[in-house]
DNA sequence: AGGATAGGCGTACGGCGTAAGTGTGTCAAC
DNA sequence: GTTGACACACTTACGCCGTACGCCTATCCT
């Protein structure tokens, strides 16, 4: 079996997937693929290249809804829903985001983000406000999943250990802890997006 | 000078607020605080523990606003861009939030969100969903800051280089290509706010 | 004075990304 | 059938990284 550009970015992100993002290493995906790691670039410029590879791939599997013919806005739900489980079947892809440019997007990687802006439009959403709802639940979707994978303030196994004494000091968070704690992650989500596409509603209704 | 945990800490913020976070290495903010390596371990776990502290002081300067005796929506919008701003001012620490657990959360460092949950209870909402809007507005705003530093889509130096022949591909990206590149990110960011206060005093209203 | 302790320093190990050079197997042209 | 070119895998080596481990010295308590 030969050795392709194909093979090591599905290998890299194979382990990324597994193992997280720091498992990633030249050394360790030409251990994976059974090569050694200078092989590697023969098929790829450096190790930046390869990410940006693997972003490529992961929006090139962007599962599309069967349906198209809906109200918009709930084809834009669904569109949401789409964005959320791709990211959180590849969390690593988020990190990587947050720390490269990726430049170069391809045709097939913008494809998603079309169909969402079409979706705004259909709306009746200007180009403008599409443009910025685009942002906004795009925003909201990566921070979710950010969150959830990531787990920046609680979620831990079942209950996160606030430090102790907190009724006093903070009531509020007391008060709210079970639920910041141990939410419904799906129910989370849609209450979110409920929120926005509600407020989008609203907006369209005025003009 | 003696070496203490502080003027580690500091100078490792400094260091990634100026040059990033893949410039932050222990020899490296050992140098900058004239003395090696090592010596940095006399007062730090390990690096994991280090960026933890570092994350623990951002939080702990936290640019609360003066008054609060407001309308509890226009406080928590208040609240918003002051986590924006943080946000803003050291781009890295959300990658770290992307990266890490921050398994030890500080009473200090938990206040701001207190304040924010007090807010939205005062603004009516039950505490399951004081939560939830607080995660809500929390992803987004994490969401917004990691797009804007990291631009993963768009906002080069004035456009972005979408690939050629577009129009007959992606028609809505094209259309709406000017809106995405070139938006002034402020008025994104309040965009993005209305649309889910808006939403909150909806839901509010209906109880 | 003497011993403990704190807090610096030096060395070393295994891993990282990758520049540069080496070998080998395939295949076209003669 | 020989030769040359080329693709592609391998090897070596450099300068980074985090950090285990041990040494050295200055300070302070008794």
């Amino acid at each position: 079996m030969p050795l392709t550009r194909d093979r090591i970015t599905e290998a890299a992100l194979r382990l990324m997937d597994a193992e997280g993002l720091e498992a990633v290493s030249m050394r360790r995906i030409a251990r994976e693929v059974g090569v050694e790691a200078m092989s590697l670039y023969n098929h790829v410029e450096d190790k930046d290249d390869l990410l940006n590879a693997v972003i490529e791939r992961v929006m090139q599997e962007f599962p599309f809804p069967e349906a198209v013919d809906d109200d918009p806005i709930v084809y834009g739900r669904r569109l949401a829903h789409c964005w959320r489980n791709l990211l959180r079947a590849h969390p690593s892809v988020i990190q990587l985001f947050g720390e490269r440019k990726h430049s170069g997007a391809s045709v097939d990687s913008l494809r998603p983000m079309d169909e969402a802006l079409s979706a705004l439009r259909r709306a009746g959403l200007s180009e403008s406000d599409a443009a910025q709802a685009f942002h906004t639940i795009g925003s909201f979707i990566f921070g979710t999943v950010m969150m959830e994978t990531g787990q920046p303030f609680g979620n831990g196994e079942h209950a996160r250990a606030f430090p102790t004494g907190i009724e006093a000091e903070l009531p509020n968070v007391a008060a709210c802890a079970s639920f910041l704690a141990e939410c419904d992650l799906d129910a989370q989500f849609e209450f979110g997006l409920d929120l926005m596409l509600e407020g989008l509603r609203a907006k369209i209704e005025v003009a």
